[in-house]
DNA sequence: GGCGAAACGGAACCCGGTTCCATAAGTCGT
DNA sequence: ACGACTTATGGAACCGGGTTCCGTTTCGCC
């Protein structure tokens, strides 16, 4: 099953060139493909464009998602790496969380579909989940764990809770220009800030009359 | 437009007796399949439990979302009744707000598959998703105003936006137990609450106490 | 150059929404 | 009560879109 699966993400040599050149042709097809009309795509339509039968594309990536893995690996890979520079970064665990936050949304909404294909759980799209789950959630949880050991936010929500909150809310931004994910983002991470000891600089709003 | 318009619930007479009956069938077996298999539950299983066949279905509700939309008109007509109720018996505007959101959350996951029927753009969704916005954004938005108004919570969020915003977050809750769409709910109106000035809220104070 | 293995292409299949139309059933005038 | 007319019904057929299957082609190695 795991031809791809290696540890690194040198793949064992395949054997016969054309197999490499192949899936080559078609990552950059189905990149080009998802650029212009979404991860949606039909596989067929990404067949068409590199040129190969479909039978090779499943040949290669037994299922959309393997695919759409594919093609978004590096920038997954990159999402993860700026987690704890960030965490080195910022002046304080609340802001690298939050500015790796918007990097994520910014990955999402740039890629037309993706944060809907996510949620998918039919089809065959668990890979797709699932390797966003594996890859990106730990990052999550080091940048939210930190927030929380500095008192910046309140506990009580886990990095995979968080992610998949942040990316349903990027469904759907892309058919509806006046939808702005972003600013829900904002305003879910901004919910998470604990008011240091509730010290209740309250002003109008928590006291009940 | 107009056919959603009108000002009773009662459409024009149908002249054949047998089509009030089917129809009636037909949002009862509707209503059944969705509570068992979701409201993605394939026409044709809706159509055999009715013991109709497709034409009939689509006779009488031209697309899957018109009949989701019959089977769901009379929970929302609730939930845009509650809106004013719970503005006259909450002690804030926010509570209100906030109990408002959390019926609505109530409505979304209890039924199978709503919340992602709600955001496919796709298809003739077009239809569950205007009815769905039609009734409940004012209300929203006339909490929201609400509480703007008492300076509970911070503007520029629309009401429209946050029911996006909640309906996306509550996608995918019945198929994994530990995915809490309530909890992220909770955050994000929580982080819609205005905390005055503290942090980096600058400038502008709309607010006006 | 020839041979076996691996890859390829694309027709075929499955599934689900939607359309169409011959047929059945209801309604109404007489 | 009956026939003509109107409207509804059932379900086969159609349209994508994902996935599978297999005869054919190509590759790599002797």
């Amino acid at each position: 099953m795991s031809d791809s699966r290696q540890g690194t993400e040198k793949a064992a040599a395949p054997q016969r060139k054309d197999v490499r050149r192949n899936k080559q042709i078609l990552l950059d097809a189905a990149a080009a493909v998802f650029v212009t009309s979404g991860v949606e795509a039909p596989v067929r339509d990404i067949a068409a464009r590199a040129g190969v039968g479909i039978g090779t594309i499943y040949r290669h990536f037994p299922t959309r998602a393997d695919l759409i893995v594919a093609v978004f690996r590096h920038q997954v890979e990159t999402c993860v790496e700026a987690g704890p520079a960030l965490l080195a970064s910022c002046p304080t665990a609340y802001d690298a969380l939050e500015r790796w936050i918007d990097l994520f949304v910014d990955f999402l909404v740039t890629k037309h579909g993706l944060a809907a294909a996510l949620q998918h759980d039919n089809a065959g799209f668990e890979t797709l989940h699932a390797h966003f789950i594996d890859h990106l959630v730990p990052v999550c949880t080091q940048l939210l764990d930190a927030a929380t050991a500095a008192g910046e936010i309140r506990s009580g929500i886990g990095g995979l809770q968080l992610m998949r909150g942040v990316g349903n809310l990027c469904v759907g931004a892309e058919n509806d220009p006046s939808y702005d994910p972003r600013a829900l983002v904002t305003l879910l991470v901004a919910g998470l800030r604990q008011p240091h000891r509730s010290g209740s600089e309250s002003g109008a709003a928590d006291g009940e009359p």
